[in-house]
DNA sequence: TCCTTGACGGAGA
DNA sequence: ATCTCCGCCAAGG
């Protein structure tokens, strides 16, 4: 018998892969998941992440450097903190993909 | 079964 | 930089 190995399950592991102070985008999740095209896959499985895992869901974000969660929501809010924790800097809701986007296979904690 | 709704993203305007 | 449009497709009505 097989174990079968899910979609979810493949993103969950690469999720599990980004380094802290690091951020990812959800179409980047979906390729390294060798599931190019089906960001959205993405974010829904990140909305139905059970409760207090540990996964670090709140290192992805959208392309555009948005966290993409409604802005005011306490979801939203979380995320920011926790972003924000790691180091990573927030200017008008947007994060420089430029600096804090991960480089799989780059050395990690190269900062200036 | 059909229709709508998204934690999306790229291309054009 | 912002705004449509459109492709993507699982889940819920």
């Amino acid at each position: 018998m097989q174990k079968e190995i899910t979609d979810r399950e493949r993103i969950w592991h690469v999720i599990s892969l980004i380094p802290s102070g690091s951020v990812a985008t959800y179409g980047q999740i979906a390729q390294l998941a060798e599931l190019p095209g089906r960001a959205r896959l993405v974010g829904r499985t990140l909305s139905q992440l059970p409760a207090g895992t540990r996964l670090p869901w709140f290192r992805v974000i959208n392309a555009s450097g948005r966290i993409s969660l409604p802005q005011g929501s306490s979801s939203y809010k979380n995320q920011k903190h926790k972003l924000l924790d790691e180091g990573i800097t927030i200017v008008k809701g947007r994060i420089s993909l430029n600096q804090y986007q991960w480089r799989p296979g780059l050395p990690t904690t190269v900062k200036i």
